[in-house]
DNA sequence: GAAAACATGTAACCGGTTACATGATTCT
DNA sequence: AGAATCATGTAACCGGTTACATGTTTTC
C-alpha cells in the first residue's frame, strides 16, 4: 500500500514517465521501497484513474510517445494525509529469527554460514548507505539537489536533515543485525567448540 | 513461504490439530512468524497433499472429530533442508524509513507522534520478549519444556540457547529502533524548536 | 441464558513476484 | 551486427488479510 506514496513523493518534484520512475527507484526511493517496473506501470494507471495523477502522451521518448504523469491536487492531498497518519505496525514475520529459533537442528557449518552471510549482507548495505549519507552531506546527490531546487529556502535544511535521518535508521538497524550475528557466532563456538578443519590458518585473529 | 516451516517446527515436537497450532502460534512461534487460522488450515491440507504431513480424524474434539496432523519423514527432511539453506534476502521495503524520508512535509506534531508511537510500540515489544527470555532462563516456559522433553539430553542446552538467542535478536532490533526514534525527536527539536503549547508542564525532565 | 472457547473452514481481495512479450533506438 | 537502453505492458501465481459462516460445548 506504500508504493503509491513512494510514487507520489517522487512526482511531487517532477512529472515523469513510468520508465523514469522505475529508473529513479533504482537509485533513490528504491533504497527504502523497492518496486519492479511490472508493479509501477499498472499502479500509475490506477492512480490516474483515481485522480491522484494526470498522464499525457508526450512524443519525446525513443519509441514514438511516452506517458508523462504529473501529480494533481488530490494527489498532493493524499500524500500529505499519509504523512500525517501514524504507521500501522504489522505483525511479526521475521524469517531470520524464525531460522535462528531452531538453529540447534541445523548443521553447525550451515548455521555459521548463515550468520556470516547475515554479516556480509548487512555490511554491504551499510557501505552503500554510508556512501549516500556522504553524498547528502557533501551536496553531491543529484536527486536530492533536484528536490532542493524545488524546495523553499527555509525548508531546505529540513529536507536534507530528514533524508539523512532515514538513511541513519537503515544503518543503525543493520549495525544491530551485525552485532547480533557476531554474538551468534560466539554462541556457536561455545556450544560446538571453535570451528574445526579450516583450510588455511591465520583466520580472524582475536579481535573483539 | 516460511509458514510451512514454522508449522513443521512445531509439529516435530507433537502431532496437533489446526486449532492447536493456531493457539500455539499465539504464544510461541507466532512471536516470530504470525499466522491467522484462515491461513493455517488450508496450508495444513496442502502440506498433507504434498506428503509433508499425515492427518487423521480423531474423535477427541468438542464437536465430533478433529483432524490431527503428524509430521512424516518427508516433512522432517523438508524442514532439515530448509534449516541448512541460507536465507534469501528480500529487497528493502521499509514503511518507517519511507515515512521518515519525507518528514519535512509532515506537521511537526504528527512527526513527533509518529516517533513516540514508534518508541511505544518497540518498548512494548521488548517488554514482552524480555518476559519470555526470563521464562526460558528460569525453565518456566511450558512450550519450551515440552520441546526439551523430546530432545536428547546432550542437545537440550543448545535448544534452550538458540531460543534465547532468537529473542535476543528481536530485542536488539527494537532497541536500535528506539534509539533511532529518540534521535529523531532531538532532530525535530533542533529543526522546529522544542515542542510548544503542551497541556501540562513537567513533561520528561532532562534524562539522557 | 449468554459468552467464551473449541473447531474448521470458504471467499473475495490485495500487494507483490516472476516470467514473458514487444518493438524502437542508440551505442559499441 | 549485436547489445544495451528506452518504453510499456500482460498474465499466472503466491502469500497474506479480512470478513463471513457454522455449529458445539464448556464456563460464568
Amino acid at each position: 500500500m506504500s508504493l503509491r506514496y513512494a510514487l507520489l513523493a517522487v512526482l511531487e518534484v517532477d512529472a515523469m514517465s513510468g520508465y523514469d520512475l522505475y529508473k529513479h527507484f533504482e537509485s533513490s526511493v528504491g533504497h527504502v521501497w523497492y518496486a519492479p517496473d511490472s508493479q509501477i506501470y499498472p499502479e500509475l494507471r490506477k492512480m490516474e484513474h483515481e485522480g491522484l495523477l494526470e498522464g499525457e502522451d508526450v512524443p519525446g521518448g525513443r519509441s514514438g510517445t511516452k506517458r508523462r504523469y504529473h501529480i494533481t491536487e488530490a494527489g498532493k492531498e493524499a500524500f500529505a494525509a499519509w504523512m500525517n497518519t501514524p504507521i500501522a505496525y504489522q505483525r511479526e514475520r521475521d524469517p531470520v529469527r524464525l531460522h535462528a529459533t531452531y538453529m540447534e537442528t541445523a548443521e553447525p557449518s550451515a548455521a555459521r554460514a548463515q550468520l556470516r552471510a547475515h554479516i556480509g549482507h548487512h555490511s554491504e548495505q551499510i557501505r552503500q548507505w554510508e556512501e549516500i549519507v556522504h553524498q547528502i552531506d557533501s551536496g553531491t546527490s543529484a536527486i536530492l539537489n533536484r528536490r532542493l531546487e524545488k524546495t523553499a529556502p527555509e525548508d531546505q535544511e529540513r529536507t536534507q536533515a530528514f533524508k539523512r535521518y532515514a538513511y541513519e535508521g537503515l544503518i543503525i538497524r543493520s549495525e544491530a543485525e551485525i552485532s547480533w550475528a557476531h554474538r551468534g557466532l560466539r554462541l556457536l563456538d561455545r556450544l560446538y567448540g571453535p570451528e574445526t578443519g579450516g583450510m588455511t590458518q591465520g583466520g580472524p585473529s582475536a579481535a573483539s
